[in-house]
Formats: structure tokens, sequence, C-alpha cells
DNA sequence: TATGAATGAGCTTTCATTCAT
DNA sequence: CATGAATGAAAGCTCATTCAT
């Protein structure tokens, strides 16, 4: 009956389990939604028994909530990589916006995560104090970078960081968004990397052409 | 029993009806994304028979793509309204700037909207050319434009419309349809009047910012 | 409004449409059985407002009924043009046996509602007297045959009449009635003109192989 | 509350669970045909959640297939019993004609379900291999039976068997399956005891007639 | 006579969740 | 820790039938 498994061994399993669903979960909520998600999908793409979700996550709202949190965690980490204040006032703010795009990019789910969220009135994580001033801190760091480009005279004064901020990430964030209805309407492959590079280099130029002192 | 009914206001009016059926679907579709909606709430909304949904809409998913349909016709009549092409080329590009944000606010379901069709991959509006080359016109106005705004001067030249008008877009867009997480992680009411008004001057400067020569 | 028709025109329309709805269900019902018609496919196979169907049928049971009133009295009238008195015994039975194939080939609709009148336990013709005694004056004539034949010597005696006409029947009824699950289990398209051809003939030999003295 | 369960009338046997939907969708298709069957009844007939119907089997007409397949490996185990080998050649045709007569009788759903499926052109077990074949045995042996009767003179030659059995598995099927049409039409109740025997009778009369070398 | 509009009841199916082991 | 069995509630959708003209 009882094999002889070290006592580590189960412990790896439950946090290995977890981490199996929160994935799975990630991917589903993703591609459909919370309430176009399904439990039996996100068990099935975990490889593991329904029950165990309700184990370890106790409903699908909780669930939910959880992901979101895995993933704000994971946009915060990566900004905290930046360093802006080591670099030059323009060349901060370019790559806080090529970085933004990029990041996008390469994580579509944050992007239906956050609309899903939204659809919901931000219900689950207007609770969770962990997410509250994340990205305070970045905030603060742009606005220390606003500040050295206004002295120096490079950057106009006067900007908003947060405001700032909320831009950058719109233009990146929007754009892929709304990929699918927007190349419907244009008629134009919006996702091609060529459009891709297109797009990419407008946002820098819509920042700076916004920030830069002429 | 028999109430005095007058001629016009029909029991039996199948136009009515079906914009009944409409309106309600719009607002729980926006309210409540594609999967989340429910067909009896709509009919409750609409104060008809759930029947008569599947009578005149098939099914919920073509419900859905009359929505949309009927929402993106609302604000390309709205667009072509704003006559640009009589403005001097800063102003139109702040009319047409000030009208986005505007038109967000005031048709709050447009933007959730478009985020559950896109949560599902354009799936309803690539088969419905009538959406197809909606805007096409208006960006055909906008390169017109910012082509007078760059003979004459006041613009920088080499602004790709498309490019431009997704901008205007984003800014406002992603601003409104991400206020409840975006309020939450910087502790602020984005939607107070007075986030409002700051957030709406600060869009117009920065497109203008990018646009405007200096 | 009123257009110049002539009086008796309106009735010819009645029973126009009337007969259009008895073919159309004839159709539906043989194809689907009685559960599985629907009243709205038979309006539009009759080319008909649904409601007319119920002007005329009272409701789809009642269809069902006229339905299977029509069928027998066609059977019936066909069986009538046989005349089989005037034949010598064995030709008399070959000419049935022949007839009978033939007749369910001609009209596979008449199998399927049959069929669905038993499903439903004859509900619906036991109370219509018109179809009581209808094959009476058949069975009587096959009385007779059979007596011609046993007192010429042809024919064997002690041969019930009704029980015969059931074998009749019996053997290209079923035949025809479980073509599908027969082709199935014998992996052979039973249908095909080929296999019909020895059908037919392996029917009369047995009916004949039964009733001929040797 | 707790009632004493005995330790195997588990509360929760899948096996026994699907037996028991088997067994109650077997009656109610029998009853009502595909299209009339009600899940719902089903689901009561069986003592089960309606829900574990779909568990187990997928949907309605999955479920009809099932049962079908159960019913044809019932009728096919009966079948091989007879041990016709064995047997002098017209006993062995007088003892399958005699079991057929007597399995249609007593399993009276055999005959409705069979109905059922041919309506819907074997559209169940077209795809079901598994029934292909089945009475391919009994075929055999019934060549078998008849050769050996031609060989030593009591049966005529050139019968073929599966025309033979056809029409054998056709005198019983058809009076049983259109009993209520039947009675209706002859003005007599034709499953009384003392019909069924007379046709019983009748039947292996009709069969043995014509296998029989005078 | 004829028809489009409208409906209540009920159908199959789905889903998040819990039970029993 | 892990799982298959089981369920109540409700979802989308269908159907025969009736209403109003």
């Amino acid at each position: 009956m009882s094999s002889p498994i070290p006592p580590d061994s189960k412990q790896r399993d439950a946090e290995r389990s977890q981490k199996a669903i929160l994935a799975a979960a990630t991917l589903e909520f993703a591609e459909h939604g919370l309430a176009g998600a399904r439990v039996d999908r996100i068990a099935e793409r975990a490889g593991l028994n329904k029950r165990l979700i309700y184990y370890y996550f106790t409903d699908k709202d909780n669930l939910f909530t959880s992901v979101l949190e895995a993933v704000y965690s994971g946009i915060r980490e990566a900004e905290e990589g930046l360093r802006l204040k080591d670099l030059e006032p323009i060349e901060a703010i370019r790559k806080l916006t090529d970085f933004t795009w990029r990041y996008y990019i390469e994580h579509p789910e944050f992007i239906t995560l956050l609309n899903s969220e939204n659809l919901h009135k931000g219900r689950h994580l207007s609770t969770s104090e962990r997410v509250q001033k994340v990205n305070m801190t970045l905030i603060e760091t742009l606005g220390d970078v606003l500040e050295r480009g206004r002295v120096s005279g490079v950057l106009r004064g006067g900007i908003d960081p947060m405001q700032l901020y909320i831009s950058i990430a719109s233009l990146s964030y929007f754009y892929q968004s709304n990929a699918y209805t927007l190349s419907n309407i244009f008629g134009r492959e919006l996702m091609s990397p060529r459009m891709q590079a297109q797009r990419s280099a407008h946002i820098v130029d819509v920042i700076l052409g916004y920030c830069v002192k002429d």
C-alpha cells in the first residue's frame, strides 16, 4: 500500500500539481474568457483530476484570481529588470516603450486575461492587496526619468508619468488586443511581421514625438 | 381587460420586436460577454418571449453578429458626421481625437463588445462583408488632412493615417477598457470626471505633440 | 382589395391546399415518423402557412390519421383493380404476390407509415371505422381462389386466406422495411436491382411452394 | 438517515449504472422510437440522474446505438445456442422457425428498435463494425443444413440460405410488428393466444411447404 | 382563405460542483 | 494526494400550437 516515497516528494507533487493547474487555467481563461472557460478542459490540459482543482483553488472564480495574480507578478518582475534609472532619459523611454510592445507580443494571454477581468469590473483583484501599488515604483522611476530629462532640457516639462505610462501601454495593447477586428476593418493582416515592425516603430515615434523637446 | 391601445402601438410589430431584441442583446453581451450572456435575460430585457429571439436571429452567435453589425454602423454614421474635410488640419485631428474619446465614453458597450469579438478571434465579423472597408473613407479623409497639413507646413510628413487612426483610438480605448484594473493598480478612480478631463487633455497633447511640426 | 375571383375558385384552392398539406405530411411522416415529423417542415413542403394545417386538420395527430386513411384507401383501390376472380388460381396467387412486392417498392412511404402507426399501438386508426373491413373483400376473394384451386386439385386444401395474405405481405414488407439493417448485417446491398429481382422470385417460390399441390 | 446498505450494493458502481441506463433506454426507445423517446424518462426509469446518461453515453444518438448493439448481441447469443448442426435438416429448419417466432414474442422491443433503426436508414449501426457479419455463421450453418437435406433427398435444391433466413424472419416479424393495424383491418385480435398458435403453425407450414421435397 | 407574429412547455445538453473512496 | 461517480441547476434551443389581422 505505502510505497517508499521520500516525504518531500509528496510536497513536490503538490506544488507541481498546483503549477500545472495554474498553467492550464491561464491558457484556458486566456483563450475563452472567464465565462467561456471550462473546468473540465483545465483539468484535461493539466493532466489532472478535476476534483483537484477544487481541492487547491476552491472554485472557478478563485482560480481565475490566482491566475491574474500570477500574471501580474510576471509583468512586475519583468519591469523590475528594466533598470531605467541607469539610462539616459530618452533611451529610458524608448526602452520602456519597446519592452511594453514585446512583452505583450510574448505574453498574449496577458491581454485577454486583463480584458476578462475588466469585463467583470475588476472584481477579482480589487480585494487583492498584493497587486495594489505594484507598478507604483515603476511610475516613480518614470517620474524620475521625466524630471531628469526636463532638467537637462531634452524632454518637455509637465508630463504626468502615470498618463505617459498608460499611453505607452495603450499604443501596444490596443493594437494587439484588437488585431482581429482591425485587420478585418482595414483588410490587412495587422499581425504580420512586416506590420508588427511598422507599428512598433510608429509607437516609439508617437511617444518620443510627444516627450522630446524639439 | 381590454386596454385602450393606440393604433400605432401594435402588439405585433416585427420590426419593433427585432429592435427590442437587438437593444437588449447589446446590453447583455456588453455586460457579460458572449459566453456570459444569457438568452433568457435578453428576452426578459426585451420584454419578449425567448422563442422570438430564435425566430428572428436563429441562434446566440448570429444574434451576437447582428449586434456587432449594428454597433459598427453606429460609429460609422457618427464618424461620417465629423466633416473633417472642412476643417484646418490641426483642428481636424483635434476634433477626431476628442470625438473618439467621447464616443467611447457615451457608448461603453462598444468597447466590451469589440473585446468579446476579439476574444473570439473576430470570427463573427470575418464573414460579414458589410463591415469590411467601413472606416476606409475615414482613413482616406485623414490622409487628406495629413497631406494638407504637410503641404502647409503645420504637420510633420511621413505619418501613416491608419497608424495614426489606430493610435488615436488606442489612447482612449485602452484607458476606458482597462479602467478597473488601472484604477486598482494606481489606487485612483480613473473614471472620475476630474481624471477623465485630465486623460482627455493628455491624449490630445500626445497626438498633436506627435503630429504638429514644431 | 377584392380581386374578381370566381366563387368556386376559392373552394378549389381550399381543396388544393388540403391535398398539398396531405401530400407533404405523407412524405414528412414517412421519412421521420410521427414523433420525428415537424409541422414546420410539412408547411414548408406544402408551400403553405403553418396555421393552415391547424385550420384544416386540427392538430398533428389528426393530420397523421388523415394521412393513414389516405394511404389505406390508396392500396385498397389498387387491390380492387387486381381482378383475381377472373384468373386461374395459381395465376391469381402469383399476381397478388407480385403486386404486393411492387406496390411496396413503388410506395415506400406505406411501410414506414404503418410502422409508425404500429409503434403507437394502432391508436390513430382504431377509431377510424372506414378502415375496418377494408381488405375483407380481398380476403373473401382470396378464399374463393383457394377454394377453386382446392376443388380443381391444383392447390392444397386447408389454407387460411387471411394467414396466406399476411404471409404474402410479410415476405415483401419485411425485406423492404428492414433493408438497411439487413444489408448491414449481410454486407450486401439488398435493394440493388439484382437483389430485388432475386428476392421477388424467391417470394413467389415460397408462396407457390406452400400453396401448390405437387 | 443512514440506511444499512450491504457492502456489495455499492451506491457508486459504474458498471451497474451503465447497465441500468441501457435497460431503461431499451424500454424507452422500444416504446416510443428514437425521436419519441425522452431522456428524462430514461433517467427516471433507471433511477439515476439524467446527467449520468451523458456522462456515460455522450448523447441520445450514441445511447441508441449502444442499445441496438446490446439487442443485436442478445439475439446472436440466442441463435448460437440453437445447435442446428446436430439436427436432422427438417428438424433444424423447424427449430429455427419456431425459435424465431418465440424470440420475437419474448423480445418485443427487438422489433420496434429495428424498425426505428430502419426509419433512420440504419445510420446508427452502419458505423458499428461489431454487428457486421453477426449472423454470417448462422447463414453458413443454414447453408449446411440445406445442403445436407438436398443430398439426403428430403429438401429441394437451389434454396438460398440468406433468402430463406429472411423469409423465416419475415413471417414472424411482420405479423408481430404490424399486429395492431392487422388486428384493426381484420377485426380480430391477432395477438390472442389462440391466434398466436394458429400463426405459428401456419409459418412452419409455409416454410416447410417451401423447403421439403414432396 | 390565408398568414406572419408570438408563446409556454419542454427538449437535449452543459456546467460547476460535490460525494465516496 | 488523488480520482471516478454522481448531481442540481440552468443553459441553449425546439416544438406544437395560438393570436391578431
